[in-house]
This record gives C-alpha cells, sequence and structure tokens, in this order.
RNA sequence: CGAGGUGUAGCGCAGUUUGGUAGCGCGUUUGGUUCGGGACCAAAAGGCCCCGGGUUCGAAUCCCGGCACUUCGACCA
C-alpha cells in the first residue's frame, strides 16, 4: 500500500544520486520557472517572481541607502557605440543578439539587445557630464538583458534573465574604488544577511575579469555538490571606458579630466543559489527574510467548529504584526497534501491549526529547515514566530556556511588542488600568472574564483601551487557553474 | 559548439524491435463520502504521437532532415 502511494507522489531525485537532476526535479515542482516556447529563456511563474521580488526589495532599499538614484536605459544599442571599447567589445561579441530589421524595412545600423549596458551608460554620462559639481551619478536600473549562451540551465545561465546594472562616475580614483568596494558589500549583506547565502569576497584575477575592467571583485558561493556560483560582480573602470566614450569634466582647478567609473551587477542567478545552498530532499528551504511567504496556516478538519475562524483570526493579527502568511483554505486536497506542497515550496514555518490544538489553546508548528513539529501557545504567537523564523534564518546561515568551511582546503600542491576541487574549493597560494590558471583548468577543470581581502593574513605559503615560483596572492580555485 | 540521452493527454510513462482502430497511472471536471502526513467511490472530458519530407494500400512505429529539452565537456553572470 504504502508502495502504491509512493509511485503517485512526486519524485525528486536525491541530491548525492544526481546534483543536476535533482535541481531540475526542484525547479519544476515547485512551479518557480517554466521553460519559454524561445530557445534558452524561461518563464518565471509567480512563485519565482516573487521570490525576485523580495531580492529586488532588499537590494534596492540599500541601494537607495548609500545614494543610488534608479533609471532607465533603452534594451537597443546601436552598433556604433558597443564597438568603442576594445576589450569589451571582444568579450562580448560572441553571445550578442542582434536587431537587423524594424517592421519591413532593413536597418541602416544594426542595434544590438543589450547584453549589459555601459556603452549606452557612457554615451549618456558624456552628455550630462560638465562639472565636478555633478559628481558623482550613481544610478541603478531594473532590467533584462540577453547573453545568446551556448548551454543554458533555469535560473543559473539563460540568454535572457532579469538584474540590476549598477553604473557610477566619480572625480576621482579613490573615490571610485571605495564605490566598488561599498556596492560588493552591499551585496555580501544581502547574500549573507538575508538569503543565508555565505560567500567569499575578492579580487578576481585579469583572466576572469570583465572584459574593459580595471579589476573585478566577486562574491562567491559554495552549492551542495562544492561547486562555485559567483553570485555577484563589481567592477572599477578607471578611466577605461572615460576615454573611450570621453567622459569629461572641468575640475577645481579648471582642467578637463576623465570621470572614474563603476558598474556592477546580480541576477536571477541569485535565486539559483538559494535552491542549491538550501534545498534538500524534500525541495525548496527559503531563509525566512527571502521567503514570499514566512509562514503558511493550515486549517486541520477545517469543517470542526471554529477552526476556519481561528485560522482567519490567526492570519490577521500576524498580517497586522508584519509577517507574510498565507492561509492555506483549499477544500479540494487533503491535509497530507498541503504539508507536502509546501515543504516542497520551502516556506520557513507551517502552523496547524485543527481541533485538538484548540482544545489546548496551542497551535502546531512545523519548521522546514528541520522539519521538527512543536507546540506553540496561540497567545502571543506573533513574538515566539519571530523568534522561530529568527533561529531559521540564521540555522540555514550557519549549516550552509559550516558545508562551505568543511569543503573549502588549504592546498600546497597540485594534487591536493586536484582532490580538493571534487568536493569543494582549493584554497591556494598563486603566482598571479595565466599561465597557471590555464594549467589548472586544463588538468582539473577549475578556475580562480577570487583572492580574499585580506592578504597577509590569510597568506598560509610562499610558493605557487602550480609552477612552484614565487607566490603572490592568495586564491581561491573551483569548478563553477 | 562537440559527445550521449529523451520528445506520445496538464504531469509521469507504455506502445516503436516485428507498420494495421491511441493506451496506463496521476491530475482535471461533476456528484457523493471524507478531512491531524500525499483520502475514497462513481461518472465524464481530454491526443497535429515534437516539426518537415520520404517509403508504403496503411507510419507513433521504417528512412532522411530539422527543432526542443536534458546530461557531460568547451564558452560565459
Amino acid at each position: 500500500m504504502a508502495d502504491k502511494k509512493q509511485e503517485f507522489v512526486t519524485h525528486i531525485t536525491p541530491r548525492n544520486e544526481d546534483f543536476s537532476q535533482w535541481y531540475t526535479d526542484v525547479i519544476t515542482q515547485t512551479g518557480l520557472c517554466d521553460y519559454a516556447p524561445v530557445r534558452g529563456c524561461m518563464i518565471l511563474r509567480p512563485y519565482g517572481y516573487a521570490i525576485w521580488e523580495r531580492i529586488q526589495a532588499e537590494m534596492d532599499a540599500r541601494f537607495k541607502e548609500v545614494g543610488t538614484e534608479n533609471v532607465y536605459f533603452p534594451m537597443l544599442i546601436p552598433e556604433s557605440l558597443l564597438l568603442k571599447e576594445a576589450e569589451h567589445v571582444e568579450g562580448f561579441a560572441p553571445e550578442v543578439a542582434w536587431v537587423t530589421q524594424g517592421g519591413t524595412e532593413k536597418l541602416q545600423e544594426r542595434l544590438a539587445v543589450r547584453p549589459t549596458s555601459e556603452t549606452i551608460f557612457c554615451t549618456m554620462f558624456a552628455k550630462w557630464l560638465q562639472t565636478w559639481r555633478d559628481l558623482p551619478m550613481k544610478y541603478n536600473q531594473w532590467c533584462s538583458v540577453m547573453r545568446w549562451e551556448k548551454a543554458t540551465r533555469p535560473f543559473l545561465r539563460t540568454s535572457e534573465f532579469l538584474w540590476q546594472e549598477g553604473h557610477t562616475i566619480h572625480a576621482t580614483e579613490e573615490e571610485a574604488q571605495e564605490e566598488t568596494l561599498t556596492m560588493l558589500d552591499v551585496y555580501r549583506q544581502v547574500a549573507e544577511d538575508v538569503m543565508a547565502l555565505p560567500v567569499y569576497v575578492g579580487r578576481k584575477s585579469d583572466k576572469e575579469k570583465f572584459a574593459g575592467a580595471r579589476a573585478t571583485y566577486s562574491m562567491e558561493a559554495m552549492m551542495q555538490d562544492g561547486k562555485a556560483l559567483q553570485a555577484g560582480t563589481s567592477h572599477n573602470f578607471g578611466t577605461n571606458f572615460s576615454e573611450a566614450f570621453n567622459i569629461q569634466f572641468q575640475n577645481k582647478d579648471g582642467r578637463l579630466e576623465y570621470a572614474y567609473e563603476t558598474s556592477w551587477g546580480t541576477s536571477t542567478r541569485l535565486i539559483g543559489a538559494i535552491i542549491m545552498t538550501h534545498g534538500d530532499e524534500r525541495g525548496l528551504r527559503l531563509p525566512p527574510r527571502i521567503a514570499p511567504i514566512q509562514a503558511v496556516i493550515l486549517p486541520i478538519a477545517a469543517h470542526k467548529p471554529g477552526v476556519n475562524e481561528a485560522c482567519q483570526k490567526l492570519e490577521q493579527e500576524l498580517k497586522a504584526a508584519g509577517f507574510r502568511v498565507k492561509l492555506d483554505d483549499r477544500d479540494t486536497v487533503s491535509a497530507g497534501f498541503k504539508f507536502n506542497d509546501w515543504e516542497l515550496k520551502g516556506v520557513p514555518v507551517r502552523l496547524e491549526v485543527g481541533p485538538r490544538d484548540l482544545e489546548n489553546g496551542v497551535v502546531t508548528v512545523f519548521r522546514r529547515d528541520t522539519c521538527e513539529k512543536s507546540t506553540m501557545p496561540l497567545e502571543n504567537l506573533a513574538g515566539s514566530l519571530q523568534e522561530l523564523l529568527d533561529d531559521i534564518q540564521k540555522g540555514l546561515y550557519e549549516q550552509a556556511k559550516s558545508f562551505r568551511d568543511t569543503h573549502t582546503q588549504i592546498v600546497h600542491n597540485m594534487d591536493e588542488l586536484g582532490q580538493a576541487v571534487e568536493t569543494g574549493f582549493a584554497k591556494a597560494m598563486w603566482c598571479g600568472e595565466r599561465a597557471c590558471e590555464d594549467e589548472i583548468k586544463e588538468k582539473f577543470n577549475a578556475s580562480s574564483r577570487n583572492m580574499p581581502f585580506d592578504q597577509e593574513g590569510e597568506t598560509f605559503g610562499d610558493t605557487c601551487v602550480c609552477c612552484g615560483r614565487k607566490a603572490k596572492h592568495v586564491m581561491y580555485f573551483a569548478k563553477a557553474y
């Protein structure tokens, strides 16, 4: 009988059996997104989009706190603009989609569907910037971009994806560097404090930096298969683009100067990071601060007197207290079905209200992180719910951090490095030469991720893990998404 | 873009070897009974068998060419 039942139940492939398949199963079964009728594109369904809206809200508020303003730029970029910065063109040319025709007429100049908007921002910055008094300009836009990817996966890499891109210009090199690092830190905060994703922040190698940047910084998260996911980047362009686009201003001494520029971005890929960091055999586990629904209220034996009323009252109370709650009053499915459904969707807390609970003046509480059941007094539930949510938030972070830390190994030679990247990150001393990165890529299919800021404090040797010559940097290496 | 796998009802699949009326389970609809861990009974609806060519009296099935998804590589947020 139990076997027969199992066969009807939606099945998620166990993580240790096939992590990729597990990821696909979770995504399709939770209804976060669906495949679009366009190659490589996905459709964000309500629950998936709600998570994105939560990410947006948390990010956007912090952007504004540090003085960023939102703008919107067109999706199409004339080819001539894209060609202005040599390294940038080279980096993006292979994955640009082009509009060549408008209506029935062929265009004089083809238009790129933006893969990123540096060039068009630069064009406008050049027009808007006159004097040092105009600086800084700190703009951000929420939009989608398109990159003609060879292989796509929902959330991790899609041809079109939602993101935010910040573009700022500054009067001095120092200010631009400060902006670059400030925004990276905003990303780190949202990742760690809101999404419960422990991240390594640091600088990228020249090989891995953004096309056209002087320096790229990233935050790198570790997925449960030990692979790295670049979860956000922040770039310092120096005057690289300013010179190509002639973004100049008159300084206090009356002389013309090039502006210093930055850009920074995060995308719907973050949703993939949440799934692959916290998910388990039952599906998603969403950290309370990012969960669209923090607690679901389930009436048990709803036909019994008082149950529905109690649930509705509880819903009102918790909503009034500022929680994102949902009352699941569907009468078409059984309680057991709902249990599994909300566990699959990763709702952090389930509150069951049945006749037995009401008799005792309690609710039955299920926490998704540990899958433990307990009871809490119905009286002043808001207070204890907040404590529980905080505990879950903290627990998910700690669990992810502990996984990451135990899967990060200090390595001294290529054998150890090769071993380490099979299960996680390798932390190595590196000479700074591209040849060594290439060799590591060639041998182990692992790439350099980033270099910790505190290089002095983190140093543990003086020879390169690969070539054995003098080491210059501490570098994380990993297989990456 | 290279190597494999898969495309049949909303979902999961059988049928393809050996061509001959389109099947099963779940889900859906309607009615009833249930309701504390994926409920039960009854009746019903639902198909360009991925697309385009070919072979044949006849193609889901055989042949050719596409496309999509997926896994593993190369490339990238």
